[in-house]
DNA sequence: GTCTATATTCGGATAGAC
DNA sequence: GTCTATCCGAATATAGAC
C-alpha cells in the first residue's frame, strides 16, 4: 500500500478528528481502535505511533477540545461592557458553534469522560462553568444579578440554555439555533438577572 | 455453594439492582457480567436464566426504572390547581429523590442508554420531558406562561432545575438540594411565568 | 513514522448438572 | 431456577519490516 506524503502532525490530527466522528456517533466504547484505523485511513501501527494507547488517544482529544473551547469563549466575551452582554455573547458563542459544528458540540456536551478517565474533572468544574459562576458573583456584588447562591444561579442559566442546544442535538427543535438564540437568552436572563438592568 | 432461597422475583430484583449501582459507578461497558455477579451474588447462570444478555438487562432496568419515575411524577403532580404549582411540585419531587436516592437519579439523567440500546428514544422525547413541554403550551394559552415557543421554555426551566441535580450529584453543591428548592424553582419560574401570575 | 501480521487478554455467552 | 465450568470471538496492543 502506498505510504503517506503528510507530515506527523497531519496524521495526528487525521486520527484525531476520525476519533470524535466515531465516538459521537457510536460512543467511546462501541468504537474500536479497526475503527478508527477505517475512519482515518490511518494504519493501526500510526496510531499507537502518536497515542500510548486509545485511552491516551481520548484525554488528548478531550483536553484540546475542551482547551480550544475555553479559549475561544474567552476571547469572544471579553470586550462585553457589563454581564449582560457578556452572557449574551456566551449565548451566542455557543448556539453558533452548534449550528457551525454540531459534532464538536455534542462531543463536548455528551461524552462521559468520566468512564474513561478515572480522574476527570466534571464539566462543572472545568474552567469555561466555574468562569460563569465567577461572573454572576460579580453581576451579584454589582447588583446586575438577582442576590443568591452563585452555584445555583449559574446551573439554572447554563442549565437553561445547555438544554435547548441538547434539544436542537436530538432534533426537537427544527430551527436553527442562531434563529432562537434571542428567545433563549432573554428567558434564560429573566431567571437571573435583576429587571431593571438594560 | 448454597443454593437461594429467594424468590425468582428477588432474584432478579437483586440482579437489576446491584447493576444500576454498577452501571452508576463506573458505567454500562466498564461494568462486566462477572462484576454483576460479585455484586448481586446471583449466578451467571441466574442472570442469564432472567435476561437474554448484558444489553437486554439494560433495556428492563431503564425501562422499569423510566416507568416507575414517570408514574410518580405524574401521581405527585396531578392534584395541583394552576402549572405555577404543578412545576413546583415537580421540581419537589425530583429534589427530594436526588436526596434520597441520588443513585437512581443519576442513573436516569446520565446514563447514555442510546450507546446501549441503538432504538432508544432520547430523554428528550421521552414522557416526563414531553408532559412538560404539554404542560407549558397550556400555560401559555392560559396566559400562566410567557408566549414563545413552548419547546425553548420546556428547556429553559428543566434544562435549569436539572443543571441544579447534577451539581449536587458533583458535589459541587454542599447542601441538599431540599434545603434550596424554593431558590432554585424560583429562579426556574422567573424565566417562564407571567410576574402577575401568583 | 508508517505499515502488516500476530499474540494475548478478557468478557459475553452457552452447556448441562443439580 | 440456580449453579459451575467452559468456549469463543473480538479488541487491545505489540513486533518488527520497510
Amino acid at each position: 500500500m502506498e505510504r503517506n506524503r503528510q507530515t506527523p502532525a497531519e496524521t495526528r490530527q487525521k486520527i484525531m478528528e476520525a476519533a470524535m466522528r466515531l465516538f459521537v456517533e457510536r460512543g467511546y466504547f462501541n468504537t474500536s481502535v479497526p475503527d478508527i484505523v477505517r475512519e482515518s485511513n490511518i494504519s493501526i501501527g500510526s496510531i499507537y505511533h502518536h497515542f500510548e494507547n486509545k485511552q491516551d488517544l481520548a484525554k488528548a482529544l478531550y483536553a484540546e477540545t475542551l482547551g480550544s473551547f475555553t479559549a475561544e469563549m474567552l476571547r469572544r466575551t471579553e470586550q462585553a461592557r457589563n454581564l449582560k452582554e457578556k452572557l449574551r455573547l456566551l449565548v451566542n458563542f455557543l448556539y453558533e458553534l452548534c449550528d457551525a459544528d454540531p459534532v464538536r458540540m455534542e462531543y463536548m456536551l455528551f461524552m462521559r469522560h468520566a468512564e474513561i478517565d478515572p480522574d476527570h474533572v466534571p464539566v462543572c468544574l472545568s474552567q469555561p462553568f466555574q468562569t460563569v459562576i465567577h461572573w454572576l458573583e460579580e453581576g451579584i456584588a454589582w447588583g446586575e444579578v438577582i442576590p443568591g447562591n452563585a452555584d445555583i444561579l449559574a446551573g439554572i442559566f447554563m442549565g437553561g440554555v445547555l438544554k435547548v442546544v441538547e434539544l436542537r442535538l436530538r432534533g426537537v427543535l427544527a430551527t436553527s439555533l442562531t434563529e432562537v438564540k434571542e428567545e433563549a437568552f432573554e428567558a434564560a436572563w429573566r431567571a437571573i438577572g435583576v429587571p431593571s438592568t438594560v
